[in-house]
DNA sequence: TTGCATACCATATTTTCCCATGTTATATAA
DNA sequence: TTATATAACATGGGAAAATATGGTATGCAA
């Protein structure tokens, strides 16, 4: 395949989460890491219930931004990272696609043997399927009330 | 073919859609999506009952200037991209120059087995028949309530 | 040896690819 | 301009490949 110019996890796909902890990441999200790399980095979401996911390149820029920026030398930002940094764990998929997540990421986002995988541009979370469908209402009730401004149809126009 | 100086998806036209979902995307379509990509990027509609199409170059400006204009940890940022690339998928067309639409984008635009593909520019979107028939008379009809000034019946009387 | 994690194998299902055909559009020659 | 040949396109059906997922075996470490 040839290398692609964009890298965005796209889409919202559910799948079974195993005993073991062992979930299939979604064929066009790995089609997106290999092109890049061969592992994934994870971590708790500092602000939902779910596991985030994303190419530690975001991170490195993550970082980057922190050192160049006079904003993230704020007390809170700098708390932030370091919650990040210490929590976040690389994970590589075997042969038929799957990692496996561990036992504190699977209690922070409360999946069982469900998860949802939903796109998020440069990243994208995990969730419990019950409570990304919540979220998910919230979030376009949210964005329907705030601005239309700020809605898709007229950024992407 | 000469590169192209201008990529504005336009016309509207007609297609069959089998029961596997499959249709094909209009030639001066293809044409388009061909100079620049292998695959379009198609998401339910914020605003209408039907599916929008694009190339993947105008969500990955989006995430570009999300990133940039809202910080990292920023709630909008996070609902907002949860919203666009949750729903978003890309859709890559075979050697007949077909895609396979999904069961949720079809349900949405209530397309069963005719779509409509309508020019936008930038954009494209896929409808119902009967549904863009009301919808275009729709709009008709507001544009001239709102601009009389450049209604036909004015300028060409 | 036992527990745990990882690698390997098997299979049902879904998705993608390939070929065939009718139709429409375009080009060429009379 | 008309008739005919040629190419491009849309569309249906089936074969092949990829994916998701359960189960088993293997290896390492406690």
């Amino acid at each position: 395949m040839a290398l692609r110019k964009t890298f965005l996890f796209m889409d919202t796909i559910i799948n079974k989460v195993d005993a073991k902890g062992r979930v299939s990441l979604p064929s066009d999200y790995r089609a997106i890491v290999k092109e890049l790399s061969t592992e994934i980095v994870c971590y708790r979401s500092l602000t939902s219930p779910c596991i985030e996911g994303c190419l530690e390149d975001l991170l490195d820029k993550l970082a980057t931004d922190m050192e160049n920026s006079l904003d993230f030398f704020s007390q809170t930002q700098d708390d932030l990272t370091n919650l990040i940094f210490g929590d976040a764990k690389r994970f590589a998929f075997d042969s038929t696609g799957r990692i496996v997540l561990t036992e504190k990421l699977l209690k922070h986002a409360q999946i069982t043997d469900t998860a949802v995988f939903v796109g998020k541009g440069r990243k994208f979370q995990i969730w419990n399927p019950e409570n990304w469908e919540k979220e998910e209402a919230r979030i376009r009730a949210e964005v329907l009330k705030k601005r239309p401004s700020l809605a898709p149809k007229e950024n992407v126009q």
